[in-house]
RNA sequence: GUCCCCUUCGUCUAGUGGCCCAGGACACUGGGUUUUCAUCCCAGCAACAGGGGUUCGACUCCCCUAGGGGACGCCA
């Protein structure tokens, strides 16, 4: 039997870091036995996907050179390989899971099983679905159906007894089917939902290993149930663990930069990224901690995998990387670095640098913030005379929130939104921009602002407010909480 | 709240009952090499969460407590 793995991340954002790192174990082990690394584009989210974040994926991929044998771009035996496009496949094997009395139709409303659930909690009970449709007869719901009354395919699960499961990492781990909610398999737009179509492809796809994140852990006995309903193999099963923040919370944007494309833009480079992922949860048998990609496959046993959530320690990052680049030889070095420097985007900048500059040594020092690191902040960096400590942080804090809204990265929308919050939030719009220029370019005098987060993109501008609010002593959780109040009510007044 | 997972230096980790009064790496501190800086070299600091068992012997096995994390969506 080959062994097949894959990755099956959704195409609903900027590319993340856990997606690689799950990527990089599933690929080195497929290497390692021989057999096929698969990438399945994961869109059941028929809303929140879209195409330039499934290329953006595969771009980040590519750029660490974790290519896949089969995959949307490249075809393969067992494609298509996006959910999307797979849509009659799930709605057969529904219909049987229906046909055997495995799931049922819920016609249940939104709005009731939002009240169900708040009940529940209230009573301090697990959330989850109460059984409202369980009792309703074949016909009954296939009349409904048929009438046209929006419904959805819930799983069917034991009342009691218990689902026994064993996860290479971990061993074996027990819980209560009470535990396991009704599972919505099939949304009443017609798409699955994660929990149907993984199981169904995995097994169509003849996925032998299933290397995931930890946060699946708790799934799994509705997976096993599928399975089990269908007669399938289940194939094993390793929990990798989740990369962490400093303070242990599962790793996030809003504490951690976590796009592939930010330690790209850093100057990274590719080697030194996986090598270090490769670090998390792992180790060399003799210890050593740098090691190549072929040196990973030659030497990964998948038992070596720790199981305790490593934090993601960017000091011990920058570390290796520098490791790696003193191992460039010169010419290589000075290759990489100058493609590293040659970015496209930054032509979206000459006009603005033609007007500023009357020789080209004026124009290095004009962009040196953008592509590398800005001058570190001084005593009054921040001075401002109408603008007190406290009113930066807020204006610091509530642009970054801000900025997590823009969808389309371009300086005209960037500035609509940091100038209607400033608005919101009664600032003017020269006192709002000021603390946010010194943050970005560190300097009172740069490029104008929009277009400078714009080339910067959004992982580094985050980066940059978060170590300007870090520099002016950072926000207690106490003032958190007052922010985080603050921007609720300007937010829901919106409304 | 319920369930599940986890628990060795600040951080990443080695350790699978005696080799461990716990080893390596990053960070930090001190020293050396170097015209500066960096690199490099040397040294130092620093951990088995707590309590019960099991055993001749526990970091290693079991139980309890505590702490951390995750899941509880018509998100994945």
């Amino acid at each position: 039997m080959t062994v097949r793995t894959r990755i099956a991340p959704s195409p609903t954002g900027t590319p993340h870091l856990g997606t690689a790192y799950i990527a990089l174990f599933n690929k080195a082990f497929a290497e390692q036995q021989q057999g096929q690394f698969i990438l399945r584009i994961e869109d059941s989210d028929a809303a929140r996907s879209t195409k330039k974040s499934e290329i953006d994926i595969c771009e980040s991929l590519q750029w660490l050179n974790l290519r896949w044998d089969e995959g949307p771009d490249v075809g393969g035996p067992r494609g298509p390989y996006r959910v999307s496009e797979r849509l009659p496949i799930y709605r057969e094997h529904a219909q049987q899971l229906l046909h055997n009395g495995c799931a049922f139709r819920c016609f249940c409303s939104p709005e009731r099983l939002v009240e169900v659930r708040q009940a529940q909690q209230k009573r301090k009970e697990t959330p989850k679905y109460d059984g409202h449709c369980l009792g309703l007869s074949p016909q009954e719901s296939k009349r409904r159906a048929d009438a046209g009354e929006p419904f959805v395919v819930r799983l069917r699960v034991p009342p009691d007894g218990e689902c026994t499961f064993t996860d290479q990492i971990r061993g074996e781990i027990t819980i209560p089917w009470q535990q396991v909610d009704m599972q919505v398999l099939v949304k009443s737009d017609g798409f699955p939902t994660y929990h149907l179509c993984a199981t169904v492809d995995d097994h169509l796809m003849g996925i032998t290993h299933i290397l995931r994140g930890e946060e699946w852990l708790s799934s799994c006995p509705k997976h096993v149930l599928l399975y089990d309903y269908f007669g399938w193999d289940f194939q094993k099963l390793y929990h990798l663990p989740l990369l962490r923040n400093k303070d242990q919370s599962k790793m996030s944007k809003r504490k951690n930069p976590t796009g592939i494309h930010y330690y790209r833009d850093r100057g990274y480079i590719p080697e030194a990224l996986l090598n270090y992922l490769g670090t998390m949860g792992w180790s060399m048998p003799d210890g050593r901690e740098q090691f190549s990609y072929d040196e990973f496959v030659e030497k990964l046993d998948l038992k070596r995998i720790t199981p305790r959530g490593p934090v993601f320690d960017s000091e011990k990052l920058d570390w290796l990387n520098g490791v790696y680049l003193r191992d460039l030889d010169d010419a290589d070095f000075q290759n990489r670095y100058l493609a590293w420097a040659q970015r496209a985007d930054l032509g979206k900048l000459s006009s603005m640098l033609k007007e500023r500059a009357e020789r080209f040594d004026q124009v290095l020092p004009q962009v040196a913030y953008l592509v590398g690191e800005p001058a570190p902040f001084d005593a009054d960096s921040f001075v401002h005379k109408s603008l007190v400590n406290e009113d930066i942080v807020k204006i610091l804090d509530f642009a970054e929130r801000t900025l997590d809204t823009v969808a389309d990265w371009q300086s005209e929308a960037i500035a609509a939104a940091l100038r209607s919050t400033a608005e919101k939030c009664s600032f003017k719009p020269r006192e709002f921009l000021a603390p946010l220029f010194v943050a970005i370019s560190g300097k009172k005098v740069a490029l104008p602002l929009f277009d400078s987060i714009e080339t910067l993109g959004e992982e580094l501008t985050r980066a940059r407010l978060r170590t300007a609010i870090d520099f002016l002593g950072g926000i207690s959780n106490k003032s958190r909480k007052k922010l985080d109040k603050e921007w609720e009510a300007l937010f829901s007044s919106d409304a």
